[in-house]
RNA sequence: GGGCGUGUAGCUCAGUUGGUUAGAGCGCAUCCCUGAUAAGGAUGAGGUCCCAGAUUCGAGUUCUGGCACGCCCA
């Protein structure tokens, strides 16, 4: 019976991990561990983590689970490693989504009609619906363990946080880093708004456009004309360059009937000349470099008539030419293709971004204040601004294509004209409406200046996997542009430039204080106002539009004028690229945390942020901290800051992959589509008719194609999402979510772990053990600290499988901190595995004997408790950062005979470190071979279909050399139970049933021979091996003859193996054979048929609802003699192991067992 | 169209500086155990390492060219 006052009470047999979870949650919350884990490590080095801030305004989905998961993991652990890693959270609160969201909820698209609808409702509602699934995340973040400080989280849209991003800019634009440009970006007309990639790429769709060949005269040869092609005629009267390949060779060529001679490129001739069923003869060619400079006749004159023969000073003169002209010459382009077209590009720099860049590229060419401009002849609503002919004036673009070309086949410059069928982008909101390329006025911020420090910085980033440093981070490092920071919208953080509304002259403003402490400041009231008509207003909104836009104040650029803010905001990118600083509010306030936590010793954010969150910081920490502080545009007229010296706002980095999702689905006859996700569901789901097919793809909301998260948590739990995410890939490759592998982390990992514990917990109830004898023992419980029980024996006194599980246990924790400390969460947790494999299935199984025998207090039992009870206090702390709710609930459970003396959680423990004289590699090999052995010689067992509840006479243990072999025979009496035989024999003198070869150890013998290595192998495999193994014994190495010469090999190039000889029962192995002896004598079989009759009642007792106790009495009807004589002889034994206090051979009344010996009634006599 | 990555057992995934017999878990089959028991365990079957070339004594691993898929950018 188990004792009443025993220090452990058996835990529950199978528990609902969730449940068990939920109550660690409890707990958490109201002990405040997370809290109590932090101030442990007050005084502690730190390690800083970053928390990269999520959207709050959508659903949390699986792949967000991965995210929070590596994001805990590697903070828990390090905080057990003794380091203070504190972790604020954040959120990423402005930007286009939020406005598309509240555009959704309010039925409006355009800007106009935000406008109508008013901007101070409209971001009122955008700062509430950010917060719209703040609860989803928060619930999130917590059941699933991610210890992370939600009440100090940062906030994108919080004053401190906008001011800290308006110091960054005021100084960027202090040092000349932030200028205004063009940018190109796809403009619905009809709207007035950009659209961005995302928005553009849903749009497209099929249509047919016009394709035109026109002809561009030379200026010098008005015979000769440069042949271009465009399928957008409204922008040729916007041309301001003609593009050639300067590799490419062009063909000048003669129309059959006519005098004019075109440029095409010489592989296009052929394509041209039969789409326009002309004849094309090839006068001479050239190459493209041949005709850079050539100046030729725009097709439309609007802005040739007074910019013809415009001229500026170039920087660099070409020979003793100092001017070139502005427009209309032929240039160079390296994107110029034989593709389509003619191999000569015409430019409307206005219209097209490889074209603006074409553009900007002249440009610099010329000394500042003598540049050509922009060439734009359509207003930003879509319509020609400039008249090309009077009548144009006013058109929208797409419908002035017809006028043009008419025109253009008048005045004869129109060479072939057709239709074009291509892909082109459609407004999404308006499927009627083109979208243009058009240019914007656009902020930007110099990052080009900075790209070699960006490099620079980035080769110091520990990046796992190693390839996105030189692979897409580098390579997108190293084509940076300038970065586009202005968005003409309204929920961001404003751009803080203020303009003098006379002389256009600027400023930058680094605070809210800087700017009401202006001279004349005026417009604050415009807050005052709305705060004062509804004091719910949060404050952080009077930073932001449309209330920030009412302030200006007197300019000092020109007297009795005022300063008035830009309208734009800024890209959102920028707001969390500067969370390193403005989390804190720096520098506002929050110095000393910036400089406490900075720069991040780890962070991790899935692939997709290669271009977003990595470069954002990158970039922003490169430019205003270190060498890049101290660089500044020439002429700006402030001097850059003096550099204070951090590096790489980053110092290591795991990006990790996609998730996507698999499901099974099946359209339904009215094309709906039923989703399920689980192979079983749909297999039961298409009984019903229709099969299902599965799918894999990305995580849609619109198909629901992926489990809730929460669900997830009720089904499995966190821990076992957790394990999945952790121990079954590496974090970098872009993984299927599968349902079925996170069931199955529960019995691989989460249960085997609780059986083992739970093993643990019946037994030392039964036997009453108790740890507090420890009279030291510590608040942790470090292994040190136990030795103080009296009952505690050094290791090395203890039976030897106590020995080898603690060796075990100690190389792992080696191997776990190495792993953990090199990011690699996969590995540690596949040491972890290997680890409680070894627990559960050879410890514990190898030890129930001892656990069971009769004596509590005998030594041999005492050690087998101390073993285990160590082993999983251990083992609890290793898996504590990736099994943080399961970890606690053991720690609580193997801690709780200590009371308040021990730490409440696990969390608050230190990591445990591996003592390596615990460590016997010696001892981990013979086991292995001998755990090698007894399943060998179940594998001969099952191939001569011998079960093992036959007892045999003999095994012998074949080895190729002996070392173990001493070893081994002292272990015998474990193969003769494991195998069930009744002796074992060890030899290397196995002729009589292996033959031996000997093969090459490549890795030796590759170097030392070389080419000659087929030939050794040759050799070595025609020669008598067991000839080879006698002189290898007798001389320590053999010496092979080859044609050219011998060779000798010694022990180490080659290697002896084993293999089987026919006719025996025998299993081979790495280094062993087993071979069996396969007599069945009479009084073998009969033995074998006593166990199998004890199986037969013992699953009778259960069948019929024994306690472990009952009494029974059993009937037999045999079916024969022997199976008579076989219980006979074995009867005193079947009724010890069954608790029988009779055995008859009579037939009973009601349900019993039928089996191959016959039937078999089993009945309860006394409980 | 460009860049980056991925492709290994029915499924989900590992695979070290190249070393000749490619692994794990699940699933499947066969079996064991029945005092961890709605658990636990063993053994086995299962592979053209996407394809084709190249380098090498030797390639899942390196190189080149394809194919498929994914992501990012045009």
């Amino acid at each position: 019976m188990p004792d009443q006052a025993a220090p452990f009470k058996a835990a529950p047999n199978s528990p609902k991990f969730s449940d068990l979870e939920e109550q660690i949650l409890q707990f958490w919350q109201q002990n405040k561990i997370y809290q109590q884990s932090l101030e442990r490590r007050q005084n502690a080095p730190s390690f800083v983590f970053y928390e990269g801030p999520p959207t709050a305004n959508g659903m949390p989905h699986p792949g967000h689970c991965l995210t929070r998961t590596i994001k805990d993991v590697f903070p828990r652990y390090k905080t057990m490693r003794g380091f203070r890693c504190e972790r604020k959270a954040g959120w990423d609160t402005h930007g286009l989504p939020v406005e598309v969201e509240v555009g959704k909820e309010l039925g409006i698209h355009s800007k106009e009609e935000i406008e109508a609808y008013g901007i101070e409702p409209f971001i009122q509602k955008c700062q509430q619906s950010v917060w719209r699934y703040m609860q989803e995340w928060q619930r999130l973040t917590e059941r699933l363990g991610f210890w992370v400080d939600l009440d100090e989280a940062y906030v994108t849209y919080h004053q401190s946080y906008v001011e800290s991003v308006w110091w960054s800019l005021k100084n960027l634009f202090d040092r000349g880093l932030l200028y205004q440009g063009h940018k190109i970006v796809w403009w619905w007309a009809q709207g007035g708004t950009a659209l961005s990639s995302g928005e553009v790429g849903q749009g497209y769709r099929e249509v047919a456009d016009p394709s035109v060949y026109v002809r561009f005269p030379l200026l010098d040869q008005p015979d000769r004309s440069l042949l271009v092609w465009t399928t957008t005629p409204w922008t040729l009267p916007s041309n301001m360059y003609a593009a050639v390949h300067p590799e490419l060779e062009y063909s000048l060529v003669k129309q059959a009937d006519s005098d004019q001679l075109l440029y095409i490129a010489s592989s296009l001739v052929e394509t041209i000349a039969a789409r326009s069923k002309t004849e094309l003869e090839t006068v001479e060619t050239c190459k493209g470099s041949d005709l850079l400079g050539l100046r030729y006749m725009p097709p439309f004159d609007g802005y040739y008539k007074t910019l013809g023969d415009a001229t500026g000073a170039l920087i660099t003169p070409i020979g003793d030419r100092r001017e070139e002209y502005f427009y209309w010459r032929v240039v160079e382009a390296d994107f110029v293709t034989t593709d389509s077209g003619t191999g000569i590009v015409h430019q409307a720099a206005a219209f097209g971004e490889v074209d603006y860049d074409v553009y900007d590229r002249e440009q610099r060419r010329f000394v500042e204040g003598e540049r050509p401009e922009l060439l734009c002849a359509i207003g930003p609503d879509g319509k020609f601004v400039e008249a090309v002919s009077d009548d144009l004036l006013g058109t929208w673009v797409k419908d002035a294509d017809k006028a043009l070309s008419r025109e253009l086949k008048e005045r004869g410059l129109m060479f072939l004209q057709e239709q074009y069928l291509h892909d082109y982008p459609f407004c999404w909101r308006a499927d009627q409406d083109p979208l243009i390329q058009y240019p914007r006025r656009s902020w930007f911020i110099r990052t080009t200046r900075f790209r070699d420090l960006m490099l620079k910085n980035n080769s110091q980033i520990g990046w796992q996997p190693e390839h996105i440093r030189d692979g897409r981070f580098g390579n997108f490092l190293e084509s940076n542009v300038d970065w586009a920071l202005s968005r003409e919208r309204f929920w961001g953080t404003p751009l803080p430039i203020w303009v003098c509304e006379e002389t256009g002259r600027m400023d930058a403003i680094g605070s809210y204080d800087e700017l009401l402490a202006k001279p004349g400041v005026q417009g604050t009231e415009v807050w005052q106002t709305a705060k004062a008509a509804n004091p719910e207003l949060v404050d952080d909104l009077r930073v932001h539009k449309p209330y920030i836009d009412a302030i200006t104040y007197d300019s000092p650029f020109a007297e009795g004028k005022r300063m008035q803010r830009v309208s734009e905001v800024i890209d959102c990118w920028y707001d969390s690229g500067a969370m390193p600083f403005a989390q804190w509010g720096y520098p506002h306030q929050g110095k000393a945390q910036f400089e406490d936590q900075f720069p991040a010793d780890f962070i991790s954010e899935a692939i997709d942020q290669t271009r977003g969150w990595f470069y954002s910081q990158l970039a922003i920490a490169t430019m205003l901290f270190g060498e890049g502080a101290s660089i500044s545009e020439e002429g700006s007229e402030t001097n850059a800051a003096d550099g204070t010296e951090y590096p790489v706002p980053f110092r290591n980095c795991i990006v990790l992959g996609l998730m996507l999702s698999q499901w099974w689905e099946r359209t339904e006859s009215d094309h709906q589509k039923t989703i399920v996700l689980d192979e079983a569901e749909a297999k039961e789901a298409a009984k019903s008719g229709g099969k299902f097919s599965k799918q894999v793809g990305k995580m849609s909301k619109s198909l629901r194609n992926y489990r809730s998260p929460e669900e997830i948590f009720q089904r499995y739990g966190a821990d076992a999402l957790r394990w999945y995410l952790l121990a079954n890939q590496a974090p970098w490759n872009s993984t299927i979510y599968a349902e079925q592998t996170i069931k199955d982390s529960i019995p691989e990992f989460l249960l085997r772990l609780w059986n083992t514990y739970s093993f643990f917990t019946i037994y030392a109830e039964i036997d009453g053990f108790d740890p507090r004898t420890a009279g030291d023992a510590d608040e942790q419980l470090s292994p040190k600290s136990l030795a103080s029980s009296p009952s505690y024996r050094a290791a090395e006194q203890r039976n030897e499988i106590d020995r080898w599980i603690l060796s075990e246990l100690h190389h792992t924790i080696a191997t776990v901190t190495e792993r953990m400390d090199a990011l690699d969460n996969y590995n540690a947790c596949q040491a972890i595995t290997t680890l409680l494999d070894g627990l559960s299935n050879w410890f514990v199984r190898r030890s129930r004997d001892r656990f069971w025998a009769n004596d509590k207090q005998s030594q041999d039992k005492l050690d087998a408790y101390w073993t285990l009870y160590e082993t999983l206090l251990e083992l609890t702390k290793l898996a504590a950062p990736f099994t943080p709710f399961l970890a606690d609930t053991i720690w609580q459970g193997l801690t709780e005979p200590f009371g308040k003396k021990t730490l409440s959680s696990v969390h608050l423990c230190d990591f445990p470190a591996s003592d390596p004289s615990r460590i016997d590699n010696g001892l981990s090999d013979s086991m292995r071979l001998l755990r090698e052995i007894a399943s060998l010689g179940r594998a001969a067992r099952a191939a001569e279909k011998l079960k093992v509840r036959l007892p045999l006479l003999e095994v012998t243990v074949i080895l190729t050399d002996d070392t173990n072999l001493a070893w081994l025979q002292s272990h015998d009496a474990l193969i003769r139970e494991e195998l069930n035989v009744k002796a074992v024999h060890y030899t290397t003198d196995g002729n009589q049933y292996v033959q031996y070869t000997v093969v090459p150890n490549f890795k030796r013998l590759g170097p030392k021979v070389g080419k000659q290595v087929p030939q050794v192998k040759q050799a070595l495999a025609s020669a008598d091996g067991n000839q080879l193994l006698v002189q290898l014994q007798d001389n320590g190495h053999v010496v092979l003859e080859l044609g050219e010469g011998s060779v000798q090999l010694d022990s180490d190039d080659i290697e002896v193996r084993l293999k089987a000889k026919d006719g025996w029962a025998a299993a081979q192995g790495q280094g062993c054979v087993v071979v069996l002896n396969t007599e069945v004598t009479d009084e073998l079989q009969r033995e074998g048929i006593s166990k199998d009759v004890i199986r037969i009642v013992q699953n009778q007792r259960k069948a019929i609802d024994c306690g472990y106790t009952d009494r029974i009495a059993i009937c037999v009807s045999p079916t024969g003699e022997e199976v008579e004589q076989a219980i006979e002889e074995h009867r005193q034994t079947i009724c010890e192991e069954t608790l029988a206090d009779t055995l008859e051979f009579k037939t009973d009344e009601g349900d019993g067992a039928n089996s191959e010996h016959g039937m078999v009634w089993v009945s309860k006599v006394s409980s």
